[in-house]
DNA sequence: TTGTACGCGTTATCAA
DNA sequence: TTGATAACGCGTACAA
């Protein structure tokens, strides 16, 4: 049984038509005669053919429906994020439109294995989090001529970026608190650089991942002294390890936490809640991202709600665009704030 | 700026050696002198030939290094349960043997669009949680030759799938709280079915769900009356919203609970803690999966660890192995029972 | 070690 | 409405 898979033009030639003909009957580019069709499909039927050949058709077409997503982070890593999960679904929507599917690929490839992102049969390449590596095999593709984009990140000169109005956004949030008449705050970041440790943020730090950086300058603006200390990644339990941290000195505790994202909020408030602290009334929390935090309940975080599923959106369009030939803008979503119910005026 | 792309003839023109042994330059497949290399890779550069294009590598090697994960969810909640994330995890892994990367296909294209899964260029498939739908595609998709793997579901005859001993590991949870003496339980349950709302699960419910079913079944080998409630899903919320039904009636309180995840598990603790309580004084819980539940930090689950990245990189080397030509098999891990802090004797 | 020749399976173009 | 022709860009026997 293992002879040779049928091809258009053994269909075709069944049929008693040409092999254009036959091409015709299965993408529909052209008109053909209902007989011509019934002709056809039964002898694709006889034969067990079942449509044209993805691999040929995509040569001949110079397309190939595949948009490369590339992450930095383990690939697990990466959908732990609800965040980026949110991303994920309007990517997928947004090259839906055109076609095309996902095709996920890790920048660090494990060792031994060729680096997927530059032997892939891509149309278009969406970066999500770049924060400036991986620069080889990004000029190699768009050597290529292959469209790339960026999600919150920065892959340099010419490359279209989607990302947040990070600093301006978290400065709203440090109004807030300081509207409320907090004056102590801590800050909880997410991780200040590749495979940073937990812990306090030194004043000259270098902080080479750019959400992190600029939402540590919105607050800063607000509270120019405030303590800063770094998680190593977006988890409630990296939250609540901070707020230990943050909580430990009965002295020196804040009345309000800035947290760089939802999650770590959601840790900030276990660990207040372990120090015997009550949230709002004894310190206030804010969030970023405005996701649902699974198990927060009844806490509903004061946050800044980003369009993360628009950015995914965005990033398929763009991707869209270059691929018709148009250039692509860079575009920066603005977030909205939220008041939940973790935020209060100082006791 | 727009001429044609240089291809590897026009490379092999410009280095003034053949086509084939340019080819041979990318690919390594032979032996070349150093100083046919250089002038290639010198002419490569010049023209800014960056590789040869995937598109027609594919075609003329017969392989796209392209495997296809197909998910009856809305992709989104797929990653939102990290059984999956930890599988794809594995996946990825499995896959990278091969060289290949993943693309992510959802089994409902969003109208529209063509079935991504019959028209893009995969080399195999691996069908998650697939629970009989989707027949069609598949049968499509076989047809071609295209091997197919099946994690956690079933697809039919002749197609390998990827398990657990879901019956037996639930069964074991279920005589570890008998033997702690309990013996009027509540079972908390995946989804009962596609599109299944939240509520108790009558005795003669249909049970389209495998995995769901065979743990039931598990659980009911124990404790043939146990009631069971149906969360819509893997949720900490869900198992709270389980939880709180369960615990409604003081007067029917059971003094312990089996849920078929942990995330579940997780949120029927909380609803426990909320009725005043104490795990595993008052309730004991046991959970399913043996993942790292992010917050529920002093608690550790009394559950069966299941081998989720396994199960993956299983699929994986299957893929593989079919697409070298040999019969894959079907394979059942077998969870690993742990006792955690969730679980005591009956008070 | 290098070159020749051919085919992978399809589809765009144009003419009939 | 159909058919002939010519690529699409590459890999690989096989010969030299």
């Amino acid at each position: 049984m293992s002879t040779r898979r049928s091809t258009i033009t053994d269909v075709a030639r069944a049929a008693g038509v040409s092999p254009s003909t036959a091409s015709v009957v299965f993408s529909g580019k052209t008109a053909v005669s209902d007989a011509t069709r019934k002709r056809v499909l039964d002898a694709a039927g006889l034969l067990g053919y079942t449509g044209p050949d993805p691999r040929a058709a995509s040569l001949r077409r110079g397309r190939s429906g595949i948009v490369g997503v590339v992450f930095e982070e383990h690939l697990g890593a990466a959908f732990l994020d609800p965040v980026k999960t949110l991303m994920m679904d309007g990517l997928t929507d947004g090259v839906a439109s055109l076609g095309a599917g996902l095709l996920l690929l890790r920048d660090q490839a494990p060792l031994g294995t060729e680096p997927t992102l530059t032997t892939a049969p891509l149309d278009a390449a969406v970066l999500v989090g770049c924060s400036g590596m991986l620069r080889e095999s990004l000029a190699v593709v768009t050597a290529r001529g292959i469209p790339v984009v960026v999600i919150e990140g920065d892959a340099g000169e010419g490359i279209p970026k989607i990302g947040l109005d990070n600093r301006e956004a978290q400065r709203q949030a440090a109004s807030h608190l300081r509207a409320l008449g907090h004056e102590r705050v801590a800050i909880v970041t997410l991780p200040v650089s590749a495979g940073w440790q937990r812990g306090w943020v030194g004043a000259d730090e270098p902080i080479t991942i750019d959400v992190t950086r600029e939402r540590l300058a919105g607050a800063r603006e607000v509270f120019p002294d405030a303590v800063a200390f770094g998680a190593a990644g977006s988890f409630i339990d990296e939250g609540l390890a901070a707020g230990r941290a943050i909580f430990a000195d009965p002295a020196a505790r804040p009345t309000a936490v800035i947290a760089q994202s939802d999650l770590l909020a959601a840790g900030v408030i276990r660990a207040a809640e372990e120090a015997g602290l009550r949230v709002p009334d004894d310190v206030s929390v804010t969030g970023f991202d405005g996701v649902v935090v699974d198990g927060l309940a009844p806490y509903e975080l004061t946050t800044l709600v980003q369009p993360a599923a628009e950015k995914g959106r965005a990033a398929g369009q763009a991707v869209a665009a270059m691929l018709a030939g148009q250039a692509a803008a860079s575009i920066r979503f603005t977030c909205v704030f939220r008041v939940g119910n973790t935020t209060a005026p100082r006791a």
